[in-house]
DNA sequence: GGTTGCTCTGAGAACCTTCTGAACGGAGGG
DNA sequence: CCCTCCGTTCAGAAGGTTCTCAGAGCAACC
């Protein structure tokens, strides 16, 4: 029977949890990205210095990490150093400010790790995250970066979208949020809940811009086609089909009765 | 033989009630709060501060929190960790004003919990409670979000109604009103119940705007058909089938392929 | 340095929703 | 049978939501 989130890519095959520490010292981004991860199912720790980081490396024998480049005690590069000796295998994914990147990390992350620069989005982590599960074997089958939703695919490692064998070319943010979408057939998803996963953390903006990139959305994808974006007024949106019925076995959403 | 409530989705699939703290200043609203909420099948618990949300969070071990976020003593963040620390899983549900969403609720809900806005109808806390729970695993089995009553099916993640196979658009006030009686089918609802469950707490209006939504509803979902939702004068109005003795044991009416 | 593309803001129009008031019609009691 | 009450429906005002356009600021790239 399938889980009701349609694509648990953060839970290992069998189902069981995928083990992540989350070390930042910035209680709040640790609190935020522990409880989205929590509910993708993972067990979460966090830590706010290296060497409490390196403490949970030992004791909670993580299958990923997501680390803070900068933190008030250690040096990254140590912190990362302790985690490999405890657990060899462990992804990791580093948080970096824009500007400390290209020279050090580039050299780090070489070895199969991944970095997110700050400010970034839930979904962007999320993604990183993924993909570093799927490529250590962690998780899924071979396969499994590919989303699909009735004739719209979307190839998250190549970054690639079509429509009914057609390719659309997308913005960095339009691909997020169809991705976030794709990731939630079926679903009403507020403007609230889209922008917060979509847009940075520390995003001021207001909910319009959610209007105004749907509205980009639709012209390159529903253009003159069955719309699969649709709109929930006073509710926000919902990736679906247009027609049938709700028991429809739609590719990408749930059969009808398990 | 079935219970009353036909539809106890605040019930473990086991049947073993879910706790509820539900912590607000005001004691009208936890009040009626609290009442709803054991009427669904929970177990639940108040609290007026933040400092006895703690020890009721400790204490109670509650499944799910409706949490005030403007609180007299604590502040709903402070309140909101400490919670968390002594029950990692627990679901929480904010309650704000309108206008203080932007700031902290906004970041700390990406992360899986939800918030309502003040002044919310009951059926919409329910509904998201509902939704936080089922989303935590903590509750029911997948496909649980769709309500069947005859040949009328409410998808309620989608958003989605269907008479017959063919698809009806709400707006939102006839979907939570829909709602309602679906999920008390066979049962006659007075028009003050349905008001105050319905429509916001405070709301002045009088009852005449149940009748215009019925009609609204009837003229979307009754049209040409045998009619399910009926007048009890004088009383209000049931969800039910025209035909068939009253024993007919079709309560909640059957999931389309259970 | 110029070009290009992306992101976001603001304003306006079009649209939908909600609610009020009033007219209409049937049910049921006397 | 008539009268009263209750419920239904229509029409319209008020308000809110969403879509779209145009343009400014910014960064990346040539």
């Amino acid at each position: 029977m399938r889980d009701l989130t349609p694509l648990p890519a953060l839970n290992r095959p069998d189902g069981s949890p995928v083990r992540v520490l989350v070390v930042d010292d910035e209680r709040d981004l640790t609190d935020v990205l522990g409880a989205a991860l929590r509910s993708e199912g993972c067990e979460v720790r966090t830590a706010a210095d290296g060497s409490s980081a390196l403490e949970a490396g030992g004791a909670f024998r993580p299958d990923a990490v997501v680390l803070d480049w900068m933190l008030p005690d250690i040096d990254g590069l140590a912190v990362l150093r302790g985690l490999r000796e405890r657990s060899p295998g462990v992804c990791v994914l580093f948080l970096t400010a824009r500007d400390a990147v290209e020279d050090r990390i580039a050299g780090i992350t070489a070895g199969g790790d991944d970095y997110v620069t700050k400010p970034f989005s839930l979904e962007e982590v999320l993604a990183r995250l993924r993909g570093l599960l799927r490529r250590s074997g962690m998780t899924h089958a071979p396969g499994d970066h590919r989303l699909a939703f009735a004739d719209l695919v979307m190839d998250e490692e190549a970054r690639e979208v079509s429509r009914g064998g057609e390719i659309v070319e997308l913005s960095r943010t339009e691909f997020e949020l169809l991705r976030y979408l794709m990731r939630n057939p079926r679903r009403v998803l507020s403007k609230d809940q889209i922008l917060q996963r979509v847009w940075s953390y520390d995003f001021g903006g207001r909910a319009h811009v959610v209007e105004l990139y749907v509205s980009y959305l639709r012209k390159k994808i529903d253009a003159g086609r069955s719309p699969l974006i649709h709109t929930v007024r006073g509710v926000g949106y919902v990736l679906k089909q247009d027609r049938g019925p709700a028991s429809e076995p739609a590719p990408g959403g749930e059969p009808p009765c398990g």
